[in-house]
Formats: C-alpha cells, sequence, structure tokens
RNA sequence: GGUCUAGUAGCUCAGUUGGAUAGAGCAACAGCCUUCUAAGCUGUGGGUCACAGGUUCGAAUCCUGUCUAGAUCACCA
C-alpha cells in the first residue's frame, strides 16, 4: 500500500472492534487535551459534544463548542478556529476543518474512510458484536395467541416485533431465546368448542377444505352470533341487558364445559384436544409463511395454575393481604395504582397469577437475565402491576422484565373488530401481498425469462418483504394505521425499494464476473473519491451504532429507516456514477468493492428485520 | 375521575443523551431509459412541529398547564 494513514495503522495494532467507535473517542480525548492546553482548565467529558456532521454541511464531525465558552472566555468563532487548530495539528486524520457560528466541523482524509472501508470488508458480520465479554441470556416472549380463532393483522405486528427484536439484540452479541406461550384454555376456547358441538355437523379442515385456526374461528364467530341473539331474546322478555348477558343459555353452557374441562372430563378434554390441534396446526402454516419461529413453546393449559403458591407464600411475607372472603390482594395504591386481585375467593388463580408463576418459570428454566414481553399497550397497566408484585415479592429479576409494548394497528374506521368483520386476516394479507407483487413483477416485465418456481420465490420475497418492512418501519410504541383499500405501496420507503437496491448491486457484481473483473480484498487508500461515495462510507461506519440503538430501545424501526436512507442514497450514487463503465481501473474497483458492502449491509440490516433479499427482481 | 401513550406537510411516517435552514415517501405537476435493473433518478409546490407559558447561548426534543385521540383502572384474559 503506497499511503499511510493511522487508521490502518491502528487496525493492524488492534482488534478494531473497539475502532469502530474510535474515531470519535480520539476526538473527544484531544479536545480534553486541547481545553486543558489552552485555557489551563479541565472540563467534564460531557461538555464535549462531538456529533456526526449535518449533510448540508462541510466535515465528518462536528464539535459544538457553546458549552466550552464559559472555559475560553472567548467567542465562539475564535473558541471554535482555535480547538480546530490544535487538533489539525494532533491529530494526523484530520485534513481540515471549518468554523460555522459555534461549530467546528472536522474532516477526515480520505485515505481514513477507505481503510475502514477496507475493515468492513474484511469483517465477517460488520455491526454485530461477537465476543462480548459477559453475554446475557435473554428470552423474547411473544406472539402468545388464543386458539379460538386465526391470526389477524395485530398478530402480524407482534411477530414480526418479536421476531426481529430477538435478532437484533443477538447480533449485539447476548443469547436469546424466543418463546411463545399459546392461550389454549379458557371460556374463549370453550366458546368455538360448543359453538361446534351445536352446528359443526362433525366438519373438519380436511372435510371443509379449510386451514383448522380459520374452521375453528368460524364457530367462535357463530357462537357469538346465537348468544347475541340469546340476549335480545332474554331483554325483550323483560331482562335487563347485564342479567341477559349472564344468563343466556348459550354463555352458561360455556361455562359448564370450562368446568368440566377443569375437571378433566375425557369427552371434553378430547374434544379440546382435537380442536386445539387444527388451530395449531394452522398456525403453524401462518408462522412458516410468514418466516418466524420459535425456540420454546409453552401451554398455557400447562401453566395456567402457576403462580398460586408463590402467591400464597406472599401472604406469609405480608406482602399480600388475604380477605374475609378468602381472596386475596395486593396493595400498589402507595405506588398510585390500586388494589389488584391475585387469588378469587374460591381458590382458583387468575391471569396476572400465572404470570407471577411463568417470569419465575422462566428465569429458572433458561437462567435469564432479561426476560421481554412483546405485547400490545393495552396491557400497560398489568405489566406495571406484574413488575411491581415481582419487585414486593423480592425477586431481583423484577428490574430485567420489559414490556415492549407496541401500538394497535387501526384501520382507518377505527379499531379492528372479529365481530364486525372488519378483521384483517394474516393469512389473507399475506397471500394479498404476494398477488400483488406477481402482478407488480408481470406489468413490469421483470421476471419473464425466468422459471415458473423461481418467479413464485422472488415474488414471495417481494410481497412479504413489502408487508414485514410496512410494519416494522414504523416505531413500535406508535398506533399505526392500515388500510386495506390502498394497498401497501411497492415504491419509495418501501421493503421492495431496499430489494431493489440490493438486486440492483447484486447484478452489478455479476456483470463484473462476466468481465472478468474480480472484486478486490481491498482498495487502494489513495483512490479518488467523490463526496457521495464518502458519505456512503460514513454512512456504513453508523451501521453498528444503528445496530446498538436498536437493541437498546428494541426498535427494529431504527433499523428499517437506516437500510432505507442508505439504499436511497445508494441509489443516487448508483445513477450518477458509473462503476464497470468507469475508465480508471482504481476508481472502478473502489466502486465495485463499495457497491458490495453496501449490498453486505443491507442484506444484514434486512436480514435482521426478518426480510429476505432477492438476487434479482 | 386517576394513570399511561401519542399529536410533525393533504395522507403514511423519520427526526432519541436539547444544536445549524424540521426531513423522506405517497398523492399532484414537470423532466430523465442506444450507457452497469426506470420497482430507479432529478426538480416544483406543500409546515404556527396541537395550543399557551417556562427553562437557556439555543427547544419539534426538557418542565408546567390546556385541548384532542387512544389505552387502561374487572373475582375477564
Amino acid at each position: 500500500m503506497l499511503f499511510f494513514c493511522s487508521y490502518a495503522y491502528l487496525c493492524s495494532l488492534k482488534n478494531d472492534k473497539v475502532l469502530s467507535m474510535s474515531i470519535e473517542l480520539q476526538l473527544k480525548n484531544k479536545v480534553l487535551e486541547a481545553i486543558q492546553q489552552m485555557y489551563g482548565q479541565s472540563v467534564d467529558s460531557e461538555n464535549i459534544q462531538i456529533q456526526k456532521t449535518r449533510k448540508d454541511f462541510d466535515g465528518d464531525f462536528t464539535l459544538v463548542v457553546f458549552p466550552l465558552l464559559r472555559i475560553s472566555k472567548k467567542p465562539p468563532e475564535q473558541t471554535a478556529t482555535e480547538i480546530g487548530e490544535y487538533l489539525k495539528k494532533n491529530i494526523d486524520d484530520i485534513s481540515e476543518f471549518n468554523v460555522i457560528k459555534g461549530f467546528l466541523n472536522l474532516t477526515l482524509n480520505t485515505c481514513f474512510w477507505i481503510s475502514f472501508l477496507n475493515s468492513v470488508g474484511q469483517k465477517k458480520d460488520f455491526g454485530y458484536i461477537t465476543d462480548k465479554e459477559k453475554p446475557n441470556t435473554v428470552l423474547v416472549e411473544y406472539s402468545s395467541p388464543n386458539t379460538n380463532k386465526p391470526l389477524h393483522l395485530g398478530h402480524i405486528r407482534n411477530n414480526l416485533l418479536g421476531y426481529s427484536v430477538a435478532k437484533i439484540i443477538a447480533s449485539q452479541g447476548d443469547n436469546v431465546f424466543k418463546v411463545n406461550l399459546v392461550n389454549d384454555r379458557g371460556i374463549h376456547i370453550c366458546k368455538s368448542m360448543l359453538a361446534w358441538q351445536k352446528w359443526g355437523d362433525g366438519i373438519t379442515p380436511q372435510k371443509a377444505g379449510k386451514k383448522g385456526d380459520h374452521l375453528v374461528g368460524d364457530y367462535y364467530v357463530k357462537f357469538d352470533q346465537e348468544y347475541k341473539k340469546q340476549i335480545e331474546e332474554l331483554i325483550k322478555q323483560g331482562l335487563s341487558e347485564d342479567d341477559a348477558k349472564k344468563n343466556a343459555p348459550l354463555i352458561l353452557e360455556a361455562q359448564e364445559m370450562l368446568r368440566k374441562w377443569e375437571a378433566k372430563d375425557s369427552e371434553t378434554i378430547a374434544l379440546w384436544k382435537e380442536m386445539n390441534h387444527w388451530v395449531l396446526e394452522g398456525f403453524d402454516v401462518t408462522y412458516k409463511n410468514m418466516g418466524i419461529d420459535f425456540d420454546r413453546v409453552y401451554f398455557e393449559s400447562d401453566t395456567y395454575k402457576l403462580g398460586k403458591e408463590i402467591v400464597l407464600e406472599g401472604i406469609e411475607k405480608d406482602v399480600f393481604i388475604k380477605r374475609e372472603d378468602g381472596s386475596v390482594w395486593v396493595d400498589l395504591t402507595d405506588e398510585g395504582l390500586d388494589q389488584k386481585l391475585l387469588l378469587r375467593a374460591d381458590g382458583t388463580s387468575v391471569y396476572i397469577t400465572q404470570d407471577i408463576g411463568t417470569a419465575h418459570q422462566r428465569f429458572a428454566d433458561f437462567n435469564a437475565d432479561e426476560l421481554i414481553y412483546v405485547v400490545g399497550n393495552e396491557q400497560n397497566y398489568h405489566f406495571q402491576v406484574l413488575k411491581l408484585i415481582m419487585n414486593k415479592l423480592g425477586y431481583n429479576f423484577a428490574e430485567y422484565l420489559f414490556h415492549l409494548s407496541y401500538g394497535m394497528v387501526e384501520l382507518p374506521e377505527g379499531k379492528m373488530k372479529s365481530r364486525e368483520g372488519t378483521v384483517v386476516d394474516a393469512d389473507d394479507l399475506m397471500d394479498e401481498m404476494i398477488r400483488t407483487a406477481e402482478e407488480m413483477s408481470r406489468e413490469l416485465g421483470k421476471l419473464d425469462e425466468y422459471s415458473e418456481s423461481e418467479k413464485a420465490q422472488i415474488n414471495r420475497t417481494i410481497g412479504l418483504g413489502a408487508l414485514k418492512y410496512f410494519i416494522l418501519k414504523v416505531d413500535p410504541k406508535k398506533n399505526m394505521t392500515f388500510d386495506p383499500k390502498e394497498s401497501i405501496d411497492f415504491n419509495g420507503n418501501t421493503g421492495p425499494f431496499i430489494q431493489y437496491t440490493y438486486a440492483r448491486i447484486q447484478s452489478v457484481i455479476k456483470k463484473a464476473q462476466l468481465r472478468n473483473k474480480l472484486i478486490p480484498a481491498d482498495v487502494q487508500t489513495n483512490t479518488t473519491t467523490t463526496a457521495k461515495e464518502l458519505q456512503l462510507i460514513k454512512q456504513i461506519y453508523s451501521f453498528p451504532e444503528v445496530l446498538f440503538d436498536a437493541s437498546e430501545t428494541l426498535s427494529p424501526a431504527v433499523v428499517a429507516n437506516y437500510i432505507y436512507d442508505l439504499a436511497k442514497d445508494y441509489n443516487q450514487f448508483y445513477h450518477e456514477l458509473p462503476i464497470l463503465n468507469e475508465e480508471n481501473e482504481n476508481i472502478s474497483m473502489f466502486r465495485l468493492f463499495l457497491s458490495q458492502q453496501i449490498g453486505r449491509i443491507i442484506q444484514s440490516g434486512m436480514n435482521l428485520l426478518g426480510i429476505d433479499v432477492p438476487e434479482r427482481m
């Protein structure tokens, strides 16, 4: 290598994991040093703000000098200039600087950036942390469906979030286990069982030619319809609405069925097993289609009694209160909440009782350090209470329970309502997305020369990519609207746009091979570059930080938006500058290499979102 | 009523330890394919960052209050 710069030098000395952040650190230390030298004072390092220079200004990193004026006792411009001169003199990688108001913009030399790019090329999983000193064991519990109806759009958000967050956390060096807690018991399950028994006439998924979850869902709806009729009838007979709801024969029968189930009545259990089996088979198809999976599946029918003993122990510890009627409560009024029931007067468990038990069991089963629940924001209160209770019980893992609370997916006219048939079914939506991808491909004539199976594969990748990206690009905690009439876009800030960019890069790489151009393992650090190319390298530089941030905030949206920006900027580069057609061989190789690295990052980032990228489209 | 979350362009969304002139996409309009994939690129228009105060060199961002929307406060899950 002709040129020599400190980044390459440092790389040869140390493991470069640390270095990804190190230039900022180096700058920060030098600024501290400069202030000490020039103004004879030491500052809190918090006051040294190094940030990336905004696109519309010249420079790579910016020091905000306003907080330092107190010490320099000089105007902003002068302070910035003095520090700039010091840094330029003392850091080899700084090639120039400029000052605008109180902002000191520092530019690193091209050699630094190209050396960095070379180091990215050598790394297997750039941005991943592979050698964390003390990896945590993290459980991500997500999906957690009820086995009485098929999955809908809300579950899609849950599943995609859980799957992606698990991957993102794993990328930062922790051991992650994905767990599913299937809610396969309770009154709602009995409702569809009862309706099937009454009106199903022995129908099965095979006979009906229908997925099991959909078939069972039909009977859940049927129950509701018939139940409503009975309520109306009773109201006509003069009952109040409340009484009618409580005394309708159907609900009484369902309750009786639940009692039989709990008493392990063999007939009831047999029916329950059969129908649950249908549903779970259906879910497996949906999960597989969606491309998500679990390391371990729990069933509520196994776990619903857990927690009772812990609650009873809690009474002895005086953490909980037992009332005269025998019910057990926790008093959270000091924490600004209410009293909460933990065991019914008849000694049976409620929902939160079970969660106390399963939390305990999860930590024990996996020797876990953290437990993340991916659950909708309608249960914020529940998890707040759960955490407080675990805390009161003295579990030190209480502070490592996290509720990844995501917002509801709403339709333009409001919430989805299964009773009103406005639910967007997960299977239907995925199918529709794939169909739309097929139509687009056909219209654009993109896949004409490929075989049917190749076409199907690519359209699937694109259709699901559009859906997944559409959902994951939104900050999890925010509610989002989905308009079924305006189908999900394939242009602009979308999954297919990013996939297209990836396919484009692969196409260039393939063409390079055809022209016998070999992509080098690294490129010359003295290559002439444009601002656009340097900007792309700087964006690559941010990737590790983005993953770290996404992992900390449990937000795939951070990754999604980053990848979009990267793809957008790459497309500009692609349009402005020739790669293979560039006459200067060094430059051509550099651009090819840069393209390859960006392709890798797009793939890596999309992978963390659970989205595949096609080699062509 | 208490608690929590959100409110940014017509629509969907970015903007995260407070920093420079608040950004994308969609939709609308005008351009760019004999050259590496036009699912792309370029340009135009579009804003009282819900509102009012406060904190300070500086606020979409932090604090207080108000308004709006949603969630939740069950011997349901």
